[in-house]
DNA sequence: TAAATACTGAACTATATGGTTCAGTATTTA
DNA sequence: TAAATACTGAACCATATAGTTCAGTATTTA
């Protein structure tokens, strides 16, 4: 069984706060791409996506080989499983807090004393 | 039915790109609390911790209310319904690309020409 | 081999984060 | 009413983001 590394949450939720990035992992969900094809797609330098791609890779979301002189981008084996147990674990935190519906209900009529 | 306004993906994950952060968000799970009593927890400056609630509440994730002298913190209405669907789609973008998982393991007998 | 391509690194700018201290203001409580 | 409590705001510090330009190096390609 191979286990992947994964970087702590605070490195992927880093780069996903970030829209360019975002966009980025949908590129390369449609395929693998280099660094100038990207650059092109998201109108910015070459320099500045070499900086998001490598948030992306500190993050273990995208990992890269350079061949020759083109540098190949893909996404990282390690997914976004990580990720997403937080957020489902936290989403049920949350949700149990509002399942007594009818105190919100009344909250609504009434006029919070709220600054 | 009520519609929460839910902010952009931006800031919640730079939200939840912080440890101490996540942990309020684990805390105020297990009920509402002050700021001072945050700031105790998390053995921080009251300063500091007001700051961090409010990049939470920027996010729309932490609501608070001041009655008296004491700022009260809760979990915010919205939840994290917008940050667990961009997750789960992009989850299954990565694992459609390793789906072939023969490719994989055959790559893992040759040595890649990495950097 | 000369030119074009693809990237890399240093340096710079502006703004945000993650913290602090210090000096307030407002609200309880004794 | 005096003192304690709870927060707020300004100012400061170090580091990170998000971008740029400019000057390289390495690799193809003509």
């Amino acid at each position: 069984m191979v286990q992947y590394l994964t970087p702590p949450l605070d490195l992927s939720f880093t780069a996903l706060s970030d829209a360019t990035r975002r966009g980025i992992i949908d590129q390369l969900g449609r395929g693998d791409a280099s660094i100038t094809s990207l650059a092109d797609k998201f109108q910015m330098t070459l320099t500045g996506m070499k900086k998001h791609v490598q948030v992306l890779e500190r993050a273990g979301l995208v990992v890269t080989q350079k061949v020759g002189r083109v540098r190949t981008c893909k996404l990282g084996e390690r997914g976004l499983k990580a990720e997403a147990e937080w957020i489902e674990a936290h989403r049920k935190l949350f949700e149990a807090r509002f399942e007594a519906l009818d105190e919100i209900i009344s909250e609504m009529q009434q006029e919070g004393s709220d600054d």
